[in-house]
DNA sequence: CAAAGTCATTGACTACGGTCAATTAAATGA
DNA sequence: TCATTTAATTGACCGTAGTCAATGACTTTG
């Protein structure tokens, strides 16, 4: 049943509208050089409308970014379910880099990035929120790693993923603050295998 | 010989009490809180003189973010020569999260790896600049681990190189985005210990 | 159907980082 | 000593993110 009033639907209309407007225009010009006036002209609502439907200009780009988890749910399928953890942890890093660099896009990510340090109130940014999907891909395959003896067992399944998770947060900050000359998928792939290296069984 | 006019003297005067003030502002009430007109007000000038002596109100945190280099050379002076390489690096590192955590703290670093991402027209950030002490002494230790076959040989000095600092940099973002509960030593050290683990020769 | 209530919308307003043409005073040179 | 040059300083001004009291169209209630 749709129970929405016509009201709801017009807002609803509004606020998809600014959503797709400002994405849009982000995408043409940089999230910076769009200003939020250029948005509401651009959709013929006043500017108060903008912040009735966002919080702030940096949420438009965290809803698109969310959009990043429903993606590992499709890549994850995709994997040989009979690989060793460490080569289904590459696979998938690599699949997200490819999808980072041609889909998301550095400015997008930048932005994500920058309000993960600074917009923090009380509870800690959406990019280290537990409940996302990622994190629970790879802590199965933590779990799998540890109980098949290729990962060590004397870290614990939560600190393990942290800090794979940390690298690919390190590979991806250091992509963003290069400028070009640095590929995020090859960078990413040498680097993960290391730590994976550091996080085997056969180490000693 | 004092060869600075009575007005280069002035200017250098104000420069000096902008920065001092600045910083103590920005240590009272944090970066964000604090606003240039505060500033100059504290100091009695105005707007614009702020300007001439720094390009941006982030300068002035990054001129106290670049004492952060000499601090390098007198701890490297403290280590014990005859330590592997790896040891000496995680020494080094233990110092440095030390002076991060009680020095120089999380919202003026918060600044620096913000503008990092930013700020960088055509060339990239003071944060990753080869010239930075840090590099050179990085270097030095990891030429050293992989004559005395500590590290492995395949892959290059530089590469090496830019993994463990890129380790440093994931460990500080994510204390940065981690409200409290992130000792940034204790992270550090684990996380460190395990990638050089997977960079020692050893281990295949 | 009319009154009361709700809520999307408006746009003037604030705060702040940064700019720049004009001003002022010190340095230089004749 | 006075005219010219140089450079530190000023503050009005701009652009933009975000706020909020007022408005009025739509919904609910009796």
């Amino acid at each position: 049943m749709n129970s929405l009033t016509s009201r709801q639907k017009k807002a609803l209309e509004t606020r998809r509208k600014l959503l797709k407007v400002s994405l849009d225009l982000f995408n043409k010009h940089g999230f910076e050089h769009v200003s939020v006036e250029q948005i509401t002209k651009a959709c013929n609502v006043s500017k108060g409308t903008f912040y009735t439907h966002f919080p702030s200009k940096y949420d438009v780009i965290l809803e698109k970014f969310k959009e990043l988890d429903s993606f590992y749910g499709s890549v994850e399928k995709n994997i040989d379910r009979t690989l060793p953890a460490s080569e289904k942890i590459l696979l998938l890093y690599q699949e997200q880099m490819k999808y980072l660099t041609n889909v998301v896009g550095k400015d997008l990510l930048r932005t994500v990035y920058t309000a993960a340090m600074t917009n923090q109130v009380e509870q800690d940014h959406y990019l280290i929120n537990p409940q996302r999907m990622i994190f629970q891909i790879m802590n199965s395959y933590i779990e799998e790693g540890i109980q098949l003896g290729e990962f060590r067992h004397d870290i614990e399944v939560n600190q393990i993923q942290a800090i794979i998770q940390r690298c690919m947060r390190a590979n991806v900050y250091d992509w963003l603050i290069h400028n070009e000359d640095f590929d995020l998928s090859a960078e990413m792939a040498q680097f993960t295998a290391i730590v994976l290296d550091g996080l085997k069984v056969e180490n000693k």
